[in-house]
DNA sequence: CCTCCCATGTGGCTCGTGTCCACATACGTA
DNA sequence: TACGTATGTGGACACGAGCCACATGGGAGG
């Protein structure tokens, strides 16, 4: 906590996509200005042009930052199971829901926007925690643990589609459930991938 | 198609919106203003304000339209297979997706906003296309067609939160598909669903 | 058919924002 | 110690949002 900060900042560019980040929680939407983050670190109008082109070069640079706790998270679940795919799975989900849960504004800022209009290195390390998923099913693949008929790349679609798809719902407030439930529910899901729904 | 229109446009409002979704499909990102979508309609830049309290509530519009869309899909795609849970699921899930690969944009406001901050009836809505999954889901139950140990709740959320993130990866380009392999992929996961992908 | 009302569109104003400019400061490096 | 560059400043200008009073004409009731 710098007293009166003298011309340089210091730590401009963090600062800024912290505002950012909280502003977004506070009204839900991205409607702030760039001179109202300006204002918010206590810089001139002009400041924050130094470190971001624009506010879209600014909400990528979140995004960024949210894929990579994101696969952070991931990998640091997965490893501890190495040699069991089922438990990898089910923890994978976990994480990648309670990244959602945690950082809901990270989590909006990467899904909301096409990945076409993004930078190369944000697509790459989009693509990494999805790799984590794949390299979990193939693994089950090669013990034999999948069901005959079912392509791990079909596996890998769907356990990533039902985690996001969960994941996203959660964020959008179209299922409302308290993060203590979370994990029970992302079990259930889990089980459903493995078993299916149907007798 | 009117001749230069004289004062009073007659379908300002339609065209607004029509001309907002366009806008966004050419750039990928919703940084238009209302002047804009003004010029684009011919009108004097407070016209819009006649319609649209502020960009937002435009927005908000948009999402309704989408949502009335993607209860309709889904329901006219459920409805001729009434006695059939395995089916209707395939074939809702098939809808869902179909819907956002056609109107990707409608798609993406409908859930990139969260739901706290929208008008009661976009809510109602919301949940309308979530209620057909959900009444195939409890006759599947009734049948006792489900897995024992699957809650009904536990399988609609699954299949819900499976369709949705697919249909968000295709839209948000993670998932890049031509449109003739969707339906097939959209079997695969309902495949998975149904059955699982374990042995 | 006439009249009046009100939904819809116009034109003008102020204020804040994005974007450009030249200039100031201080940090790292040699 | 001195220089070059990254970072922050301050001002100018054009444009959009949001407000105002006013204009137009479609439609309902007489």
């Amino acid at each position: 906590m710098p007293e009166a900060r003298a011309y340089h900042h210091g730590n401009l560019r963090q600062e800024l996509l912290d505002a950012a980040i909280r502003l977004f929680a506070e009204r839900g939407r991205f409607d702030f200005t760039m001179r109202e983050l300006a204002r918010a670190a206590g810089v001139t109008h002009n400041a924050p042009y130094r470190h971001f082109a624009d506010r879209w070069a600014l909400l990528d640079a979140i995004a960024a930052d949210g894929f990579s706790t994101l696969r952070d998270m991931t990998e640091r679940a997965a490893a501890p199971h190495l040699d069991d795919p089922r438990a990898r799975i089910e923890h994978i989900g976990e994480a990648y829901v309670r990244f959602a849960g945690q950082k809901p504004e990270h989590f909006r800022l990467m899904f909301t926007r096409p990945l076409e209009n993004a930078s190369p290195e944000l697509t790459a390390s989009a693509r990494a925690s999805y790799k984590v998923l794949e390299d979990t099913i193939a693994s089950a693949q090669s013990a034999g643990m999948l069901r005959p008929g079912v392509k791990p790349a079909e596996a890998t679609l769907a356990a990533w589609s039902l985690v996001h798809g969960f994941a996203s719902l959660v964020v959008g407030g179209q299922v409302k459930t308290s993060v203590a439930k979370r994990k029970a529910l992302v079990s259930g899901l889990a089980s459903v991938f493995r078993d299916g729904a149907f007798r």
